[in-house]
DNA sequence: GTCTATATCGGGATAGAC
DNA sequence: GTCTATCCCGATATAGAC
């Protein structure tokens, strides 16, 4: 591996762990063995690595948003999209954790970020809509919408909502919390089979158990 | 006003408008007009200073949650309540902006703020559980526990989403997007005549005019 | 490509005069 | 209570040798 993708490397996990502002230069090389200056030749400065991380970020939320596009899922496969992306979110979790400093701080990658979001949720209405149009879900226009929102809320911040209630966020048990939350205000409008809706929440709910959301 | 109340008054604002962690000690005496030194005499430090706020906060945001116990509200005083919780986060809106640096930098307030979240969170469940046991809400008792979550949700973190998806956070409008979203999730469990409830979407709905909610 | 050494800068903190 | 002056420290940034 060439000392730049190392680098790379080292840096998502010391942000993921620690928090981005958490993380100086100097605190990447010496988790490198590398010197400061080393590490300047390569990246000039903190932001730099922040929007190549980003980018690769991008790269494959992009590329599960298309496999969607592509392959005509069902209702049941969008679940397990959601943990997709869900899942996605988890490996680059500093981008989430402090967002707030990361606008302030990087703000071209803010702006691509928001962007991004944007884009994601253009694509999830298109999805939403398609089960309208399907009959596997029942709602209105605002409903989907509302729905989106919903979705959005949850993929961008409940590891942070976790983590201010003072949760252990680093396994991945979490996700499936999430997923649990999505799933219980989606329910009343998916028109499933009484059968398949049981296994459906069945496969959720056995992730996250810790919080007798078995029972559901 | 006494010099330590403006300063609280002051730091709350800064601390509002541009993030906690982009105030320093130095902006804040220089807002005020006093030296640096000066500050120090009144408050040994930033950390002081976000450690009174937040006693400010819970104090206020207890006042709110005891109304609540004390007086028998129904199920629409309740949307009103969420409402003036919200509200109050609202004039708070640093705690929740900046939450990875805060609990970073001040634990001794993150702390306060989790145990404070969980207490708040109880009181809300038991709150719900007296309207399913009044046949108000229908509703299992995870169903129960999983509409809190999705409160506190929306109640620590819809700000920031907002935010991120790149909105201006700055006016009210967004609090009644929150509520909004918690009402789309909570409907369906919702035992009331339609009339009633068609009036309390709309009271909802004429405050977030901009995203088309008001068809709801 | 990699190192050491150093410059710079901003924020937190404090001593001592008024 | 308030000010000025100063110190300390950590992080970013860069120059120049190897």
């Amino acid at each position: 591996m060439k000392t730049a993708e190392k680098i790379l490397v080292t840096s998502l996990d010391l942000f993921n762990r620690r928090g981005e502002s958490n993380v100086s230069s100097v605190d990447i090389s010496l988790e490198l063995d590398i010197s400061p200056g080393n590490l300047y030749y390569h990246f000039k400065g903190k932001e730099v690595i922040v929007e190549a991380l980003f980018a690769l970020y991008k790269d494959q939320m992009d590329k599960v948003l298309q496999s969607t596009i592509q392959k005509e899922i069902n209702i049941e496969d969008f679940f397990y999209f959601l943990f997709l992306v869900l899942e996605k979110g988890y490996l680059f979790q500093f981008l989430y954790h402090n967002q707030a400093n990361l606008s302030e701080n990087y703000p071209s990658v803010a702006k691509a970020f928001s962007k991004h979001l944007i884009l994601q949720e253009k694509c999830l209405e298109k999805l939403l809509e398609k089960f309208m149009s399907e009959g596997s879900i029942k709602a209105s226009n605002v409903q989907i919408k509302q729905m989106v929102e919903l979705i959005g809320l949850v993929f961008t911040q409940s590891a942070n909502y976790y983590a201010l209630k003072g949760q252990d966020v680093s396994d991945e048990t979490h996700l499936y919390k999430g997923l649990a939350t999505i799933l219980f205000a989606l329910l009343p409008y998916i028109n499933l089979p009484q059968g398949e809706l049981h296994q459906l929440q069945e496969a959720i709910a056995t992730h996250s158990l810790a919080d007798g959301l078995t029972q559901a």
